[in-house]
DNA sequence: GTCTATAGATTGATAGAC
DNA sequence: GTCTATCAATCTATAGAC
């Protein structure tokens, strides 16, 4: 970005990301981003320093404005809770996590590559790729879990937990599977929306389901 | 297994399962899991001819019985709806796939790690291992889905394809938070049976949720 | 069946010319 | 900032003695 002739920097980035996605960290090798971008080898230690380097950026490109967005939608969700003197509602909670996450899946090709690495995040056995993640996505999660909480006042503290695993565990998979190649009868390509009012009432049900 | 001094075969097996599902298939090398099961390098390559024989062997030496107990408690439910001259219930085709799962999970020390690298296999960019999964479990998915659909016959295929995925989707994840050590907060080390009424409890009523 | 030794390939990272 | 060339450290897999 300083005094670049190409931009090298950005098109590196955007190789990692879809190569990150679809082959996973681990697998992808700097010689397989370098070649696809058209850039050196040793370009990737020049920008980013080292390989994990070049995840951060690739992470953080993208999820620093989702969780934004995020943050946004859920403090919406309180404040109007507040003024109206009650509860926030389980549908509205859901609806204010789940849908910038979607509808960010659209926002251009590059995007679903990192929804699929994004997805796999959760279950990522390799800590530089987990530590990353969730450094970023942890308050994120904190205060959509309090909010969720506040919507289900009654419910017990453990099942409360379990049930939010249920619907993350959920969400990150369909991450996958709305995005990925390699999951055949799938080819309908799912409309966002339709697919957001689906885990919306799926999940508000479960969510409220009788003990 | 032939006319082995000492049984390394197993060993290997416990040890490359325990490794694999910590770590993951592409960040484990035979030199760790020779290392941890006191055998030679050499030693893996002789019992199970490269590295994919003994994730082969490790995968299968668990799922297929775990399978067949799957497959055991479908046709029964099956078969009694049947008798019934009914349909299957939601609360029993749920049950009759995870309740084989779960109580695995508690039939020893290495099933949770096996429980671990199952759980991870669904979103595993590596196709060795998703392969040999996949290549398992898929006939297994097949009668659950057949089973579910039956249980909700009015339901549109669309709908049903991807609530069936969030059901999925969360075993999954599900079978990672509660197995793993790296989940903070989970401590609790949650009884079998109360996950097991809690993820029915859950997944009966997304199910039937209204559209 | 188990061992040592090593081949053969690939990796992340760096030094230094331009 | 980009390049070539290369290092040093891995890795899987195999050959061959015992």
């Amino acid at each position: 970005m300083k005094q670049g002739e190409k931009n090298t920097r950005k098109r590196l980035l955007d190789c990692a990301e879809k190569l990150f996605g679809r082959d996973g960290y681990h697998c992808t090798t700097l010689r397989a981003i370098t070649k696809k971008a058209g850039a050196n080898l040793a370009a990737v230690n020049y920008h980013f320093g080292a390989k994990d380097g070049l995840l951060k950026e690739v992470i953080e490109r993208r999820l620093l404005p989702l969780n934004e967005e995020r943050i946004k939608r859920l403090e919406a969700v309180r404040a109007a809770s507040v003024n109206k003197k009650g509860r926030p509602v389980v549908e509205d909670v859901l609806r204010a996590f789940i849908e910038p996450t979607f509808s960010f899946r659209d926002s251009g090709e590059g995007a679903r590559d990192f929804i699929i690495l994004v997805g796999r995040s959760f279950s990522e056995p390799d800590g530089t790729v987990r530590g990353i993640f969730m450094q970023l996505v942890g308050p994120v999660f904190e205060l959509y879990s309090n909010l969720l909480a506040q919507a289900l006042p009654d419910m017990p503290k453990e099942v409360f937990r379990w049930r939010l695993h249920f619907a993350i565990g959920a969400m990150a998979h369909i991450m996958h599977v709305s995005c990925s190649d390699c999951h055949e009868g799938l080819k309908t390509a799912i409309n966002t929306e339709d697919l957001v009012a689906m885990y919306i009432d799926f999940f508000a049900a479960g969510m409220q389901a009788p003990l």
